[in-house]
DNA sequence: CGATTTTGACCCGCGC
DNA sequence: GCGCGGGTCAAAATCG
């Protein structure tokens, strides 16, 4: 009787894991998730046929039930295929729109003249530095429609979207800050305008010349709450606490450019010092860096992240910021049908043919960042902070 | 004494 | 062209 309520037990475990996974595909290609989706899926399917060993001692009525749960569940296997193949192909539409939409700005544009042939070849060598975190949008049916002229384009925007680093803002209460695993080394400090608090600027000591910068600030109207900036993608191997923050802001960029909260990345985070249950997430351009940002705030209390995740609300208004939503609920969105009514692939194809500013934001965050959620497990974003108990505090870091 | 922080000067982009 | 503000540099100061 036990095995049997065991048995029930995993059955609906894996309903239950194999749906959110279903969800957690939602408009993204990760290969991590494709991956957990796929062992899940597979882990389904053998489960199935992998009965109890003393099933046979349960009377038959027992093991008739048990087969009609077998059968359901083989039956709603095939339903999740279907719905996989469906959204991967809903994706493959979703980035030909994205596509196509870029298309116009660059073929009616003027041909390049020399001044754009010299930045050309001045910026070759990181334009192919791009390229493979780029070249994902290329793939499946896409080769079939875009050619190399049309490509090369597109390569143009990126690279140009990506000369604009993707930064992340991390808002969080300053009593539960952590350090993030790496040292930092501060080369400058500066009031600015509007926040009376100093801004302290630190580099990356960790590697040598790692190009990772990150600035500490208090926020104006909250002192409590600490605002810390990190750009860049450090150019040699951290510690665990490091890596393990670095998954945490790369998975949350993610989530935000495939525009949803995975359940599949919430259990693979959910031991992260940040955690993804009290985070909001936005994007918007610095006014004075012109950096696309994505701001992760931890200071919101917690959300029920885990309803079904739906399209973000993009805003149309490109000089604001775009109110994106990692706790699965979708802002509303003037100009913009409701959710209820449309597609999540339709909403955010609509909203990116809309607003060009969100368009160059996700290409540079894609360009920024994909390709460090290739590497995630060699390379992060963050690590120790000058609030770090075991490393020295800072004078500033006491003001700030 | 080396490593790190402090701090004023400087550079650069942007708006007017 | 000029002023403003953000970001960086580098010499001096401080720390362990």
């Amino acid at each position: 009787m036990e095995d049997k309520v065991a048995f029930k037990n995993l059955l609906e475990v894996q309903k239950k894991t194999c749906v959110s996974n279903t969800d957690a595909l939602n408009w993204t290609q990760e290969p991590s998730i494709r991956t957990t989706l796929g062992s899940t899926l597979l882990g389904l399917r053998l489960n199935n046929f992998e009965l109890p060993q003393n099933l046979e001692q349960q009377p038959l009525n027992q093991l008739g039930l048990l087969q009609i749960e077998l059968e359901e569940l083989k039956k709603e296997n095939q339903n999740l295929r279907s719905m996989l193949s469906e959204i991967t192909e809903h994706y493959a539409d979703l980035q030909n729109q994205l596509l196509l939409a870029m298309r116009p700005k660059k073929l009616s544009s003027s041909p390049p003249n020399d001044e754009d042939m010299q930045k050309d070849s001045r910026h070759d060598n990181v334009k192919k530095s791009i390229l493979p975190s780029w070249q994902f949008l290329y793939t499946g049916k896409m080769n079939n429609q875009i050619t190399p002229q049309e490509a090369k384009i597109i390569e143009d925007q990126a690279f140009e979207a990506s000369c604009k680093k993707a930064r992340v803002s991390i808002r969080a209460r300053s009593e539960s800050l952590k350090g993030d695993g790496c040292l930092w080394r501060k080369y400058g400090q500066k009031i600015s305008k509007g926040n009376p608090c100093p801004r302290a600027y630190y580099r990356c000591n960790m590697g040598t010349a790692c190009p990772v910068r990150k600035q500490v600030q208090r926020c104006a109207t909250d002192e409590s709450v600490v605002i810390t900036t990190y750009e860049g993608n450090h150019n040699h191997s951290l510690p665990q606490a490091a890596r393990s923050m670095a998954c945490t802001t790369s998975a949350a960029l993610t989530m935000f450019l495939s525009g949803s909260t995975t359940s599949s990345h919430a259990t693979t985070f959910s031991n992260h010092d940040l955690f993804f249950s009290s985070l909001s997430a936005s994007t918007h351009y610095q006014s004075a860096s012109s950096c696309p940002t994505v701001t992760l705030d931890l200071t919101q209390p917690p959300k029920n992240y885990l309803k079904f995740p739906t399209a973000t609300a993009l805003s149309s208004n490109h000089s604001q910021t775009f109110p994106l939503s990692l706790n699965g609920y979708p802002q509303q969105c003037e100009g913009l049908p409701s959710e209820k009514e449309l597609p999540l692939v339709d909403v955010l194809s609509a909203a990116i043919t809309r607003d060009p500013s969100l368009r160059a934001a996700l290409e540079a965050a894609v360009s920024s960042m994909v390709g460090d959620s290739q590497n995630i497990h060699n390379h992060g974003q963050l690590s120790r902070s000058p609030y770090d108990p075991s490393s020295k505090m800072p004078a500033e870091a006491s003001q700030i």
